[in-house]
DNA sequence: TGCATTACTTACCAATTGGAAACTAGTTTC
DNA sequence: GAAACTAGTTTCCAATTGGTAAGTAATGCA
């Protein structure tokens, strides 16, 4: 008699599992969230801009992460010719749908300071 | 004189960066929010049923982030004195407060498989 | 001429992550 | 007594991540 207890892997759990890798590989590494969080809320913001408002990041990191970014299309390069040039990142449309899941996760974030400091809601 | 660049560096900013950091240490890693996905479809499940039925993580990795997600109060570990003796794990009260960050990850990676295939918009 | 600014890139290195495989240990079944 | 199942732990190693610091290139300012 073979035993066969959890019959639980279903093509549903299957998709789950795949939809949430695919979302940790697009949001992967230390800063890709911070950055969207940043931009986000800045609206067009220059490199500089980033590297001054993201507290810690270096260039190298940046320019690596805007680029992962910008491949999966979540934000926009756009050159500008000012003086010295400049250039500006940009959340596009696709990319604001990611907003729910920063939100949540800053909220979460909230919510679990607070539990640490003994504050129920 | 002190020159003040971008001023968008608010209280409001830092605490959610803060809490965007917190919450992806609480969740850091290849597997935890697996581990507490499927935590959380099939109520309490042992050692051995997670093993099984999250594809590909080793038995070291699922015994190293159950220990961190219970050190986190996300989720119990109870010895059950059966034949061979079985562990249970189980989400927590608390650990169910992750459910919306994870429907949300879960939901996006959906939205991009389906963004990927056709819809060119 | 030399320094500053913008936006990077490159090289190097250290720490962390995570995978494979073997091993422990108690109990039960053949 | 051997094999198998429970729940891990240990060791060893390779790949990835990410940080520092320096370099590049174009332009402008004193």
């Amino acid at each position: 008699m073979i035993k066969r207890k959890t019959v639980t892997k279903s093509l549903e759990c299957k998709v789950r599992i795949t939809a949430i890798t695919d979302t940790m590989q697009v949001l992967s590494g230390k800063w890709k969230i911070h950055i969207l969080g940043t931009l986000l809320q800045g609206g067009k913001m220059r490199f500089m801009d980033l590297l001054r408002e993201i507290d810690g990041i270096a260039a190298k990191m940046l320019s690596k992460e805007l680029q992962d970014l910008e491949m999966n299309q979540l934000v926009t390069r756009t050159v500008v010719d000012t003086k010295p040039i400049t250039v500006e990142y940009e959340v596009t449309e696709y990319g604001k749908t990611m907003e729910p899941i920063i939100d949540e996760i800053a909220n979460w974030g909230v919510f679990y300071r607070n539990r640490l400091h003994g504050k129920t809601e």
